[in-house]
DNA sequence: TGCATCATCCAAAGCGCTTTGGTCAGGGAG
DNA sequence: CTCCCTGACCAAAGCGCTTTGGATGATGCA
């Protein structure tokens, strides 16, 4: 059934029943209530692929996911981002269009869906300190929005993200005032423009209280739970083991207690640890009483965000060019199970 | 640059140019390899709605993700099985739409890109018991291929799934061998196809040894860290306490993990653990020397192989009716840490 | 009554591609 | 020399929709 069709079972012309469907005004109330319920009962449903020739919109976002040749990682936060991005988009009437492809085919990817017209704008994920994808998306003149930032970028881009600093200054805050001074950071890889934040909200919670931050005590890398357990596995072997952890993530926090347990040390008493949680809907942090000590930024809410404001930036976009829009979310700190003064020797 | 700007350029016809780019026979190989030159030169894309409304394929695969409104969980699978998917599908030129829809609206949403012409199959994710959705897409003469099977469901339909049955029979076995007789199950939700043969397995592999099964050593329920923790401090607290804990996840396994430390007990002296173990690339099982004992199946290999599947059908399709193709894969058991014979008390 | 206005509808021209059904010249067979 | 292929190209008709630029008759107003 297509609109012709439609049209003659109505003994209308496509012009009118394109119309009334559409909602234009040069139609009478009578018709489109009759087209409506013509096209209710015949089922008819316009043909994407026609309706968006025709009208050069594409009716759909774009996500480019690039899959690491060497770290072969599906990032744990994607899951939910996507989940609340998608909502949004599936309410607002838009396709959700993924593409799966190699680090390096990036930029011919980002080409390739601007110049084949299939979305209309695009999510950017997971931004280093300094993305080219970034100068890319503006020259292609494709609308965007990054979910996070970039430091070293230079031009203005609309973005969503949480406070990376000063959540995990909070955090840092926090261990000092319960009396740690070896506090060891757990981090993302650091080119990666939130781990970037993270370190510095760290270092400078540490330099305020004059304390200086120690090399050793600081790694980073891909946020998983044998990264916790190994890196805390080594650190409490050296001298001048930390009596706190600060991670960037659940998986991780699960990897350091893990490691505190066979070394027999009691978490929130001999050790404390604090982390970042993304609030994903599979890995809680416990109910009311969370298990971790943790700053807290839901990523599926930060989907629902970049969707929404990439929306809003393409269909005001149609008429005129639009400033970019920021939206920086603030991550609280929510005190579970895992912390406590520090251990008095 | 569209096709008609690149024809007069090179002083040809569209139709001649686009023979040429799409490798059809009727053109010289010089002026084809002239078109190429072209194309490359000035970046020319064809069209993506363009094409699929004259060739009337729509050239993208759909996944129809519901977002339950009880239990709001992504399924943490998720992320690694399109990753898999999707890595075929941009390498064969297929693009990746997916539907994120509140569970009731699946229905319709299936019926919607069918209508509308926006793909030209679709994966089928998370299959119950008794599913639907497979009568539906064959009756809208979707092309499909399930993650799993349908235990319930009368008619062929192409699958890719995980001997479910075999895997978890596998691993009781294991554990009957190391002298357990009091063995937990703490599974997914029963009415997912997956979690209802895995239960089977289980029982079967109990009856063989003519053991009998304890409802109050089997649970079910969403399969998180925190359903681990919870089952497992309820069946440690009730006499009768299992020795042996076989999980759906890892993420189960390392709640229930994280019960065994809090209340004492040695992983793999007191109590025993064997888990499903799904591959994800952000959960690994430890190393060469795995930490969980576990039946081990790739999601993000499974993602590949529907993918492949479905397109296969698509193309052959395309021509006459297929039949219906299945693929079962098998778990091995990998023997990790967490397993050790049953405490002689 | 006459003219402008308006509401309501329609024919036809795109959108950028593929594909059908040609044309036309050159070459081999008879 | 004619006839018929055949290889290489092209014009034009779709694909199913939107949208421009009317047409038509009813209404309002002087």
């Amino acid at each position: 059934m297509n609109l012709k069709d439609l049209a003659e079972k109505l003994k209308l012309s496509p012009t009118t029943v394109s119309r009334a469907l559409n909602g234009y005004p040069e139609v009478s109330e009578a018709t489109r209530v009759k087209v409506e319920e013509a096209a209710r009962r015949f089922n008819y449903r316009p043909n994407t692929q026609a309706k968006r020739l025709a009208t050069g919109r594409a009716m759909a976002i774009g996500h480019v996911i690039p899959i690491s040749t060497q770290h072969e990682i599906v990032n744990p936060v994607f899951a939910d981002f996507i989940a609340g991005a998608g909502e949004v988009y599936a309410r607002s009437g838009y396709d959700f269009l993924m593409s799966i492809v190699p680090d390096a085919d990036q930029d011919r990817t980002y080409r390739e869906i601007r110049s084949k017209g299939s979305v209309d704008g695009c999510i950017l994920h997971g931004p280093l300190l300094s993305d080219p994808r970034i100068s890319l998306l503006r020259e292609l003149r494709l609308p965007f929005v990054v979910h996070g930032r970039s430091t070293l970028e230079a031009g203005p881009y609309s973005w969503v993200d949480m406070n990376n600093i000063r959540a995990f200054q909070r955090a840092t805050e926090f261990l000092i005032d319960l009396g740690h001074r070896r506090i060891a950071l757990i981090n993302g890889i650091e080119t990666m423009d939130f781990a970037h934040r993270r370190r510095l909200g760290f270092e400078q919670a540490l330099a305020a209280r004059g304390l200086v931050p120690n090399p050793a005590l600081m790694a980073s890398g891909e946020m998983t739970e044998a990264q916790g357990y190994d890196e805390t596995m080594a650190m409490l072997a050296r001298p001048g083991a930390p009596t706190a952890f600060l991670t960037s993530s659940l998986l991780s926090a699960m990897g350091v207690r893990r490691a505190l347990v066979e070394l027999g040390l009691v978490l929130g008493r001999d050790v404390s640890i604090v982390t970042h949680d993304d609030d994903l809907s599979y890995l809680k942090n416990g109910g009311e009483y969370p298990i971790f000590t943790a700053t807290r930024s839901s990523v599926r809410d930060a989907g629902r965000r970049c969707a929404r404001m990439l929306l809003r930036q393409i269909e005001l976009g149609q008429k005129a060019p639009v400033p970019p829009a920021f939206d920086l979310l603030d991550a609280p700190l929510i005190v579970g199970a895992s912390t406590g003064p520090a251990p008095s020797i």
